[in-house]
DNA sequence: TACTGCATGTAAGATGTTACATGATTAC
DNA sequence: GTAATCATGTAACATCTTACATGCAGTA
């Protein structure tokens, strides 16, 4: 259960409440994973059970108190040994490609728009994702930063910094896919004709 | 539930039994929708009851009877139905990206293994895709298939090959993007030395 | 007065995973 | 004889989604 673990992930960086983390993961952790409240809580209970995680009561003036949750050092041990052990390949969901190959027994011209629509969901994505990378990470193009010389032999990097700029970078790789791949999908709807 | 309408179209591809559903789940329909035997004959059973799915007992020598599913007028109608209604962007789950952010508190150097051996899964996954392309529709270079001028303006094409065969130019293009990816983590990887 | 944000939860139902179960045929 | 392939299923459990529920504070 990944949930378990991209939460210890996400304290680890910095201690938060369950709805604290509900909005992390509707941005920084919700690159690669997500979760609604509902599911946060009700594992945020198990982990404190089970004592992965620590919690502290926080009083506030002028806001409902919270949870404030932290993991603890046998969390810490436990998300050692998940990254010590292999993963399988994640399995595959992508419902527009469904709907792609079903568009051969309707009209795929109608799916345009649709198709259109989820390109333009990808374009907000990536533009977010470039902000981000500028903000946090400073650099003007993505493109080159894989192998810039300049940091490859300086300062001792933050570790980190690094693998969190790397997430990103793959963020940003998908959406270029995404928006390149759905461009050829548009132009292949395009040339097919109404069908059927 | 999205594993109903990739019944639907697979079975409107082909008719066939939950065992080859299930397999087809292994190859073609598997690049873009993930199923078990356990879950297709549930779901198909429901299907036949709603009156989505006809069913035909296939008597067969040497082997077990099967019941060969196809999709009935209603079902037929029920997925142009779906095919009009827009479909939320997936939920996104990389594992993997979990593991690399969770790789600072611990040793990243522990991670190359891993990646490594994800993007050796995602070399096979691309060979496979590209022998299926060659085999399936004759192209030498699918980098160039995008806008072919041979394909212009031609014969008139058959919107369910095309359609498939763009569905596995974006398979092609998500395995590249990977393994260029892997490559970027393995080099931030090696450069951020043995951390903490 | 109504809406948004902060904060936490319950409940029901759908979906997905893992393990177990059976039995025949064919290939090595 | 042993394993793999074809063929279909049950049961238990884990997980995820959707809807409902509460209550206070600040803003328009």
């Amino acid at each position: 259960m990944a949930l378990e673990h991209a939460i210890l992930v996400s304290l680890l960086e910095k201690p938060g409440s369950g709805y604290e983390l509900a909005r992390r993961f509707e941005r920084s952790i919700g690159y690669f994973w997500t979760a609604t409240h509902q599911q946060i809580y009700r594992v945020l209970k198990r982990m404190e059970a089970d004592g992965r995680l620590d919690v502290r009561e926080v009083p506030q003036q002028g806001r409902p108190d919270k949870k404030e949750y932290s993991v603890s050092a046998y969390g810490l041990t436990a998300l050692g040994e998940w990254l010590h052990e292999p993963i399988q390949p994640e399995s595959v969901r992508h419902e527009l490609a469904v709907k792609l190959r079903g568009a051969a027994f309707d009209d795929p011209r109608a799916l345009i728009g649709e198709v259109e629509r989820h390109q333009r969901m990808h374009r907000d994505q990536l533009d977010h994702y470039l902000a981000g990378e500028r903000r946090d990470f400073a650099v003007s193009d993505s493109r080159t930063a894989v192998s810039d010389p300049l940091t490859a032999g300086g300062e001792p990097p933050d570790a980190g910094r690094e693998l969190q700029h790397a997430v990103l970078r793959g963020g940003i790789a998908y959406e270029r896919m995404m928006i390149a791949w759905l461009d050829d999908v548009l132009a292949t709807l395009r040339r097919i004709g109404p069908g059927r």
